[in-house]
DNA sequence: AATACCTTTACGCGGCGTAACGGTCT
DNA sequence: TAGACCGTTACGCCGCGTAAAGGTAT
């Protein structure tokens, strides 16, 4: 019989370990003292004791061995546990991966001093009731018309907004040959009441994008654009929709440039291979 | 201004984490409000919000980021860091890689229905001072009288050894052409009075092994030195140094074959690259 | 009587989720 | 006055390290 010291050299688990796994049932001493409380291990543990911290340098967690120890060693429940671990592990190595992509991609952005290098992030713009107007424009600069159009049919019909509104400008498309831009213009709504021959009600799906929300005046809509496109690129995602913009704090709310905050969004998705054309 | 619970749905980011954010000094409210503590927030905190999720997708911690913002966006600081962030990201995925690696190895292994699936360790065997004997044997099944000899002039120099020892044998080469075996024994003693010309006193380094406990006879050892060695070459390891054995239970201890429990170490090194020959 | 070893209890780490209990706004 | 929103406090997860406070063996 080796006291719970003696055991911990052995079998190279600590005395703190040895006693939490004795608590969670994971390895019990093969008898205790009655009187004193001393855990008494036997040599015959010490196989099991090794089992352990093979299945642990597996990357199974305590609670999975127990699992494993009760089983039974039956062959095929055992190469199943081994099988879903082998999926587990795969799944991380990709994710890390994919985040050892974008810290590189980052890093090669640092040279060209990029101010919004390390600012975008993948999210969920949730699924919501708007009012839209929609129009084809000359110029980006006439975006605010179609603002005064959506604002004033919307205090016309008594629409009611709720306190955390999107303002959304959606890019449909532009079209070099006739200089048109075609631009979709929303606001989330709590009710509608009524209904309009300019303006349509509809629900927005959720969707994935890449999000970068940057402060400052509207000049910096290009090169954010640009290297919000790059960023997908370059980190295996591919443009899934029209890109919009969420207006923060836009000339509606402050009138200086400086104070504008624009939240730019590309909805993406997981790029698949090749596209056979 | 916005309150916690509008900022939490604009920024993505949960209320329970916002507050958790002005605790840590990550993000603190633009404004709290001197008698309800009300956290306001204001649009422009949006850039910073979406940066501090841009950061945390990149798998830096929270502690880290505060680091970031406070550091002051300079360059050549952020730069350093996502340097640091990519090489500890690298030694993750390697870790992880090896870890598959060995699942994978234990998947393939359950196909022959390996009783020591999943049950080798790499493990350290520490520092020891040891007394030791050494001779060629003709037959394995001779080691029991070099245990004889070394116990008996241990016993005659009074040898005291602790509560905790080790009996290995250490297996230092087969020479086919002379039939003979070359054989160490030791025992760990705690301390060393006399001399003796048969047994030499000697402390041994510390040794990382690939470690194997079974129980039972030593009609066994064949496979399971078999076995290791196999796990040592699909694991990306190579020998370094002699392999042993260590008797946990032998037959100085019980007479049942059944209940001897031995531990097999074959002493390892990461393999380096090819070898020059 | 000193020392080494044993016991139990409990806190900290990190990034959240979740819940309980009570005040505030409309 | 209800109900949505805010506040603080605190526990759980997981695998350990660390430590305090006290009993036991030699």
């Amino acid at each position: 019989m080796l006291k719970i010291g003696d055991f911990s050299i052995l079998s190279s688990i600590s005395i703190h370990m040895l006693r939490h796994y004795d608590e969670i049932g994971l390895l019990t001493p093969d008898h205790i003292d009655r009187f004193t409380g001393y855990r008494y291990y036997s040599e015959e543990q010490l196989p099991a004791a090794n089992r352990i911290l093979a299945l642990k340098s597996l990357g199974f967690a305590l609670k999975e061995i127990t699992r494993f120890l009760g089983e039974s060693p039956a062959e095929d429940k055992f190469r199943q546990l081994l099988e879903q671990k082998e999926n587990e592990k795969s799944n991380e190595i990709r994710f890390l991966e994919s985040q050892l992509l974008r810290i590189r991609h980052a890093i090669l952005e640092t040279e060209t001093k990029n101010e919004f290098t390390g600012c975008i992030v993948v999210k969920e713009i949730p699924k919501r009731r708007v009012v839209s107007y929609r129009a084809k424009l000359r110029e980006y600069s006439q975006e605010g018309l179609l603002w005064e159009t959506l604002n004033d049919e919307c205090c016309r019909l008594k629409v009611v907004f709720p306190g955390t509104e999107y303002n959304t400008a959606i890019l449909h498309g532009v079209d070099p040959d006739h200089e048109e831009i075609d631009v979709e213009v929303q606001k989330t709504v709590e009710r509608c009441s009524g209904s309009s021959e300019l303006l349509e009600f509809k629900t927005v799906e959720a969707e994935l994008v890449a999000s970068l929300i940057f402060q400052g005046g509207y000049g910096k809509l290009k090169d954010v654009n640009e290297y919000v496109a790059g960023w997908i690129r370059e980190n295996n995602w591919e443009l899934n929709g029209n890109i919009f913009n969420i207006y923060h704090v836009s000339p509606g709310s402050t009138e200086q440039e400086s104070g504008f905050v624009t939240e730019v969004c590309f909805p993406i998705r997981p790029r698949t291979g090749e596209i056979v054309s």
